[in-house]
DNA sequence: TAGTGTAGAGAACGATCGTTCTCGATACTA
DNA sequence: TAGTATCGAGAACGATCGTTCTCTACACTA
């Protein structure tokens, strides 16, 4: 087992857990039991937890969003597009180990006390925001950003909704709660 | 200073902290010394930490709930009342200790832990719904519930953008989406 | 005043955590 | 084969946590 491996394995095992069962209720120790990596090779490819957290919030960002991306994308019409992404949210949703936002769970457990959790949080809602800006642009809408924003607030509400009622139907609901603001803001276009 | 007394200050110390800076973030030393009650008075009022943290809990969402609708309710229109409680979070994002909902914090942290404060949480979000369905049935619109629940998607998304951007705005985008939903809802019952 | 009970301050306890260190085994080199 | 470097298993360390206990001081009763 080689370097990079090593590292890979320890990152799985770490996301996994973090994301199972937060943060703080992870022992470094239950990460090495899980990937089988000494605890010494664990601290030379992570130099603390902190680290390994941050790397786990990172791969997990690049990983979700290219997923949500290469899903919709497929989608030849533009309105599609939008609507696709609440379908990709009820499938994962629907996913066994499903637990809500990793972003939004790690923001709330230690953004007062790691500013480096904080702002991949910020940077993770960020970025879904650019996309949805450029999923709504083409769409001939007054306000793509306001669009993009509202469809920001349905989506984080939907993950919110699903993981604490244990329901992926809330999927459902924003889409359609999204299929009204668009035809709406649509409206407002041509009504000018 | 009676038992009573003790029990609240301990209860005020207890919120101000979890709070503040999460649950496990705080030990119950950090919490005694915040409040001035003794360790031996402070587990005479509360068994264990998993005790206080449900009673924590428990409190706010009655104080929380009951902030909302004395808001909203003051409003004549019922139409008005369902803008009222965008208004009123809006006023919530911006006082100085914001930082999320308690709910969806705690539930990110703890309910893998904690069956209890998972079932505050679902609790919380569905009374919530319950009084947004009240706000909603007047307005006759087609099915009051699924806007609802609607409605409830664009305030968890709120408050979730809100405590991540640390931009209290992220309230008008959801209450512009909110107003946009309502017409839908209305229009699409006109129609039949 | 003598005796009883209660209170708080903080030490103590056992568990757990993040991190480092020890030690024995194994693999490679000359 | 002898010597060297590397590795994993797990003990060890210091810190912190939730919880309980000790001990002293004080308030109240007879």
């Amino acid at each position: 087992m080689d370097h990079s491996e090593a590292y890979t394995r320890v990152l799985n095992a770490a996301e996994e857990l973090f994301y199972e069962r937060g943060v703080q209720a992870v022992g470094m120790d239950a990460i090495r039991a899980r990937c089988g990596v000494s605890l010494k090779r664990l601290y030379q490819s992570f130099t603390s937890k902190e680290h390994l957290v941050v790397e786990y919030l990172r791969r997990r960002d690049q990983r979700w969003r290219e997923a949500l991306m290469s899903f919709a994308d497929q989608r030849s019409e533009p309105a599609d597009r939008v609507t696709a992404v609440f379908d990709w949210l009820h499938e994962w949703f629907r996913e066994p180990g499903f637990r809500g936002c990793a972003f939004i769970n790690s923001f709330g457990e230690l953004s007062a006390t790691s500013p480096a959790v904080a702002d991949i949080a910020r940077h993770h809602k960020d970025e879904l925001k650019r996309y949805l800006t450029a999923l709504v642009e083409p769409l001939a809408v007054d306000e793509p950003l306001a669009v993009a924003e509202q469809l920001l607030l349905l989506i984080d509400g939907a993950i919110v909704s699903a993981s604490i009622t244990q329901n992926p139907d809330a999927a459902h609901g924003a889409r359609a709660a999204a299929e009204s603001l668009l035809t709406a803001a649509a409206g407002a276009q041509r009504a000018h």
